[in-house]
DNA sequence: GGCCTGGTATGACGGCTGTCATAAGGCCTG
DNA sequence: CAGGCCTTATGACAGCCGTCATACCAGGCC
């Protein structure tokens, strides 16, 4: 299954290309697989790749200021990844980790610009992308400056519930992406305690559950509350 | 002087466009002029226009809860605004403010999406300057995190140096740009009080002087410190 | 001059949160 | 089972910084 016109086929980004730039992509592209936790690529590294995220999730990570880590985004199945390597030929500015087992497509920089002179579905798929991308970031922005590491933490729950959660019933919601108190505060742009002591207090109260596989939200009216 | 064809031309964005599509350009376009505080477009307005900056300076603007307000981003000749314009009708993700005298060429956005299907020129342009921007974005989201306001607020003055500083000998710089107590709050993510106070100490301290038009960076390796 | 407005400056205070330290529990290895 | 390592958890404490209040100064207006 890391068969490159396979995964071609499977991927929102590419569907609308023709048989014949289907055919060109596949030969400047390969499928590579990364087990949990394996890094993709590294902010500095010159960018000669393109990935395309099949399956999985991956957290696009930023170093800061005194050896800590911030998670810039997460992303899932159809985004594009190090973009900047389609058209600029600047280092990455952030890292890329598999959050899960992910399968990406791998594509060459110097092949893709090639296609990009003939393929005009294929640039304006990357422009919307990137537009989204801004606006995203954008906001990220808005919701890092300012307020307690509590709104912001309860801002990124009710952000993940509406993107990936599933209603349970009895009004909760299940989250199915196992983040680690480390990743939280990287989230969050705190550290882990703080993370780990606001976790802590909504499982006490009954806002937010912790599980193997991901978390519940029981309560998301006090979330809601929590984040003006 | 707000002749669009005149403006175009005086654009790098624009320079290498044909004679036929610099006229086509035009034809989408008006020149016009925002005195210093004028408001060019807000949050949350239809992506009707995309602008073009010819002289001057404008800051970009975010709402951030509590009423609050973030500059994302200051932009000067040559840069594109509201550049979510160009392919997506979402609507504009943050406000625009020009901080001088500002002249902008306005490009209808339907004429403009007509425009880049026949010319790959300018969508090559776009997608840099989308690049480019992403690019600032990611390292500005890991600037205004996690550190101290002091630091925030020396790295600013620092980014600003680099932008557009002046060298004045004895190592002193120049920043030609007029920025309020306010202004740099909303830069660095604090209040004002906060701001005002680490001016006051810096201009004691022969830091950082600020005059009529702009500030005078009097100890760059004191700012450099600060950062760590 | 008197008054108002907007920007700048400074002090007091309280609380959130970062830092340091300690501990408990799970998992793997030897 | 002992020991090490990682994650989660909790307490103590200091200090940055947001909030509130007040004051000063310049400019515009009547």
């Amino acid at each position: 299954m890391t068969d490159p016109t396979s995964l071609i086929r499977s991927c929102a980004l590419f569907r609308r290309l023709s048989e014949d730039d289907t055919r060109r992509l596949a030969e400047v592209s390969v499928g590579r697989e990364y087990v949990k936790g394996t890094r993709i690529f590294s902010e500095g590294d010159p960018s000669s790749f393109l990935y395309t995220i099949i399956k999985g999730r991956v957290k696009i990570v930023k170093s800061i200021p005194a050896g800590k880590e911030l998670i810039l985004e997460i992303l899932g199945a159809g985004d594009p990844l190090g973009a900047v390597a389609a058209y600029e030929s600047r280092p990455y500015p952030a890292s890329a980790f598999a959050l899960e087992d992910t399968t990406c497509l791998v594509s060459r920089q110097a092949g893709f610009l090639g296609l990009l002179e003939t393929c005009p579905t294929l640039v304006r798929g990357l422009l919307v992308g990137f537009s989204f991308r801004l606006i995203e970031l954008t906001t990220r922005l808005s919701e890092l400056t300012g307020s307690r590491v509590e709104a912001r933490l309860a801002q990124l729950f009710l952000k993940l519930a509406d993107r990936l959660g599933k209603p349970q019933g009895g009004g909760q919601v299940r989250i199915p992406l196992s983040l680690s108190r480390q990743d939280l505060a990287d989230l969050a742009g705190t550290t882990i305690e703080t993370s780990i002591r606001i976790m802590s207090r909504w499982g006490k109260g009954g806002l937010v559950m912790t599980e193997d596989d991901g978390f519940v939200l029981r309560d998301r009216a006090a979330l809601e509350a929590l984040v003006a």
